[in-house]
Formats: C-alpha cells, sequence, structure tokens
DNA sequence: GTCCTATGGTTGACTAGGAAACTATCTGGT
DNA sequence: ACCAGATAGTTTCCTAGTCAACCATAGGAC
C-alpha cells in the first residue's frame, strides 16, 4: 500500500516537537550558567545524595558509566565535583560536589522552574492537570523511570 | 534559597522522559528495516517532494546543510536517494529517492503508525483528543514549525 | 567586462554519547 | 591460599551532529 501517513497525524510528532523546544529553550538557559544539560543532571542528582559512585550516577541517570566517566572529567575540570578514592573498595571512586558546585544548584534549579513556568505555565490549570495526569499515566503504563537526560 | 524542586515537579520531565521512549522505540524499529530515524525523516520529506535540494532540505528538517550533506552520503552508499547536478545552476544538486528508497517509505511509514498507535492507542479517546489538542497548542504558541528529528 | 558579494555545497575540527575492550580489584568456591 | 568469575572505572573507537572555513558559481553594480 502506498498511502503514507501525514506527519503531523502523530502525536508522537507533536511531542517530540514540544518536547525538543522545551529541551533545546532550557539547555540555552543553563548554558548561561557555563554547564550542560547532563552536567546539570549530574549536579542535580548528587546533590540529592552526596557522595555517590560513578556506576550510582549511571543507573540513576540512564546512561552508561563511560559517558559517566567523562561527564565527571568535565566537571572536575570546571571545578564543581571532587572524586575521591575509598578505602574499603580500592576499586570504587566517591563523587562529591565542591561547595562551588553546591551553590549552582539552586540557581540551576531556579532556571529549571523558570522554564517550565514559562512553557506551561501558559496553560489553563485545568488543561496543565491534563497534560500532566496523561503523561504520566503514559510513562507509568510503560514502567519508565530512568531520568532523561538527552 | 536553598530549596530545590524536584525533579518530577516539572511537566517538562515527563514530557521528555515520555518523548524519549517513544523516539528510542520507533528508531530500534527503523534500524531494523537499516535506517536511522533521520535518514527516515530525509526519505519521507523526499517522498512528498521529489527531487528537492540539499539547502530545501536542511531548513524543512531544522539541520544544518553539513549534517545533509553527510545524511546524503550515506544515503548514496545505501542506495536509497541519488545525487544529480543541475544545468542551471552548476553549484546546485538535486536529491531524489532511488526505486528502492521511493519502496521503502511506506513500510518505514506503516513502522510509524505503529509505533504511534503502540504509545498512544492505550489512551482513552478523550484523553488522546486532549493530549494532542494542548500539545498543538504548545506548539502554535511558540510558532513551532521545524521538524523534530534528534 | 570586472569585481564584490551572496549562495550552494563540502570538509575539517570539535562535541557528546554508546559499545566493547581493557585494567584493577574484590569475592566466593574449592 | 588460590583461581575464576564478577564488579568498578577508564579508555578507545565509532557515530552523528554543529560550527566555521572553504571552494565554486551566480548575479548585480558600476
Amino acid at each position: 500500500m502506498l498511502a503514507v501517513s501525514q506527519l503531523t497525524d502523530h502525536t508522537g510528532f507533536w511531542l517530540r516537537m514540544v518536547s525538543n523546544a522545551v529541551s533545546q529553550e532550557f539547555a540555552r538557559k543553563v548554558a548561561g550558567q557555563g554547564v550542560t544539560v547532563a552536567e546539570w543532571a549530574f549536579m542535580r542528582t548528587l546533590f540529592h545524595q552526596d557522595p555517590m559512585s560513578p556506576s550510582a550516577l549511571a543507573s540513576l541517570m540512564g546512561m552508561t558509566k563511560g559517558a559517566i566517566s567523562k561527564l565527571a572529567d568535565r566537571l572536575l575540570a570546571k571545578g564543581l565535583i571532587i572524586r575521591t578514592e575509598t578505602p574499603e573498595d580500592r576499586r570504587a571512586h566517591r563523587l562529591s560536589l565542591t561547595a562551588e558546585g553546591k551553590a549552582k544548584v539552586p540557581v540551576l534549579a531556579a532556571l529549571a522552574d523558570d522554564n517550565d513556568n514559562a512553557y506551561f505555565g501558559t496553560l489553563a490549570k485545568e488543561d496543565h492537570d491534563m497534560l500532566r495526569r496523561i503523561l504520566k499515566a503514559l510513562a507509568e503504563n510503560r514502567g519508565l523511570k530512568v531520568m532523561p537526560v538527552d
């Protein structure tokens, strides 16, 4: 059959379009603070449990340990985290925010709040609630639990 | 202020989570047909207007001309498109689907339909309609018009 | 007709991630 | 005690984008 559906027939198309716009705008905002979105996700995760091992980070962030290793290198170079060895297990490392890193998290969190508001604050409250409810249901349906970083 | 909002407080978080899951699942499906999502978007665009210049593709797909140039190289290597010079303007090229490329589009389009259905077909009709309406409104609010490829 | 600039496309340097190979260390079975 | 996996991280190679420099050609000003 040669019938090719329109792109805009797909709900996934609109979802992706809006999601990309929200993410790209956020990326621009955090870039103003000298960090990438992945770096922000890393710092936020550490902020809530500090210290943490690279592999725990990888699992929470849905990234490979290779990616985490390099991400940690960059944050280290920026002075936002420190990496220490553990005496109990000489293979393991512990990652921890520096004072500078800790101080940056609330600033970035405020940008995240702003960004969400800028996009979804324009919706009527009932539409916003509806949207959240449906998205959450879709996520739970699928058993999604990993942080969306990319 | 040290209050750092929860990740899950943000609608953008849920949006990204679902959007990524839908896209990654689709990427897996088209990979089974030997193409990437970007290649599919390229072919679909060409299918609806053939031939087309690389720069027109770039503009429609929201990618740089550099990316389109390399994408075209890959599709060329796979025998899915051809690249011809134009006599009127010796700088310009024209890209066109091969017979094989043309034949592949409906197959891939069916996968896109399947994927959308698999995710959103589970919603109650009124929820699905609501979701589409809200997403479209958000997109139009922001004047979004570029195809979300990434 | 000759420049000067705009345009179409390609290429190279760079970024960020995944997959898999690799190194070091730990742990459990014997 | 030893060795065979298992586990923690790093590194290398690959892919797929962007950005900016580049080359070729077109087209207009004069």
